[in-house]
DNA sequence: AAGATAAGGTGTAATTTTTACACTAAGTAA
DNA sequence: TTACTTAGTGTAAAAATTACACCTTATCTT
């Protein structure tokens, strides 16, 4: 029992593919569709962007209206422009990316009805997805780990403040390989941009943990020598 | 004096910013427009995307009828969408690049007359650029030189025997940067993907230097462990 | 309060990779 | 034959990476 939908004229969208961290998984965040096509589906944040914004600020606009996320800087990673990705008509979509901290305080909650219900889920079981969204967010998986290998971005996930073995488990969990801990730390600790706390780990039935924080100048002097490459 | 321009609805358009190295100087290819606007000027290859063609099509279309090259590689890198990036109307790109051995042999000649023709210009050159070419490029060449480090694309742009010392002067040209010569060779010949070859350089007035090819069945070994992370 | 449990935290030696550095060899041209 | 130009080569020091195991500290249980 097919639905039979309008055709429409070429238009751009942006899909979104938002990491976040919890519960020592990593996730991504999806919205319970409210139209047809795949109405009632999980899907990436995506809409269609209109004639007068920029896609940056389109981005920006639409992730708002689905899941009421607001001020996170999203960068664009891909475009996917094959000719019957969308069962309407011809859509290409601009895919934009952002790490954030999943925080109880920011609420998940879509300000049109496009979208039923916004939340995290974890990148392990995500199943099926509508449109080319499955690919969209391999591509954007793929680039998540990449980008790790040259940009300390892992903070961006993190609480403000962290522990060690957390931000280990975060490696763990984007680049799916075990690390070891004494040349994980030491590596780390070795760039100078982590800062020690005179705190403590709070909460856990064992002995607590010291909690760093990131040291963003520090970081940038090293992301300058970043594009360096040896003479 | 300005000419006045029908507007356009939303359009999605290819450019191409297509590398090649020449003479020991690094190119790329443009066209001189044969359109309004911007006619007569020199500027990346690019047009507009059909309705009914993926855009990975598109921008082989495109590329082969600006300037009639064929069969080559192209790679999405970035999609620009500022609003009025283009003075006809909203027109969002989608930049492609490729590298490509420049040969005598392949004409460049258009099959429209979209371009009145088509050449190789020095990117040290380059001057003013119509629309944000200047921009496209920009990225475009970053992207090179950042992709350089972690694949072996210089093969690309090489004729298919050449010299040590002509791959390190390409290696420099991207990074614009002096490299140490036994340093060099030691480095690459250590991947193993360099055949020696029982022949030499012709045509030079001092001692002939050793030739080389690219071996890629080696090469792909090397570059499927590329992504592999320390642990 | 003693013991069990669970993660925190630490160092070293071997290996590999990177860096800095300068002269002789071979071929061509005058 | 000599001058010129680029080809081609090795080594030692420094830095980065790897592999690897045990004691410490806090909490919870009995």
């Amino acid at each position: 029992m097919e639905t039979i939908l309008p055709k429409f004229d070429s238009v751009f969208s942006i899909d979104c593919v938002i990491f976040g961290f919890q519960a020592n998984e990593l996730k991504i965040l999806l919205i319970e569709r409210n139209e047809e096509p795949f109405k009632g589906w999980r899907a990436l944040p995506g809409y269609i962007v209109k004639k007068d914004e920029s896609i940056d600020d389109a981005a920006e606009r639409i992730l708002y209206e689905l899941t009421g996320l607001r001020d996170l800087h999203m960068e664009q990673f891909h475009t996917f422009g094959d000719v019957d990705r969308h069962p309407q008509g011809r859509v290409i979509t601009i895919a934009y990316y952002a790490l954030i901290r999943i925080d109880v305080q920011k609420e998940l909650k879509p300000v049109t009805n496009i979208a039923k219900s916004a939340f995290w889920y974890p990148v392990n079981e995500l199943g099926k997805l509508p449109f080319d969204h499955a690919k969209v967010f391999e591509t954007g998986f793929q680039k998540l780990r990449r980008r790790l290998g040259y940009q300390p971005i892992a903070f961006e996930l993190l609480p403000e403040k962290f522990t060690l073995t957390q931000l280990q488990t975060l490696y763990e969990a984007i680049l799916n390989k075990k690390l070891d801990k004494r040349n994980f730390r030491k590596k780390m600790l070795s760039y100078g941009f982590l800062k020690e706390l005179d705190e403590k780990q709070k909460g856990v039935s064992y002995r607590a943990a010291k909690l760093y924080r990131f040291d963003r100048r520090k970081y940038n002097k090293i992301f300058q020598n970043e594009l360096s490459i040896n003479g």
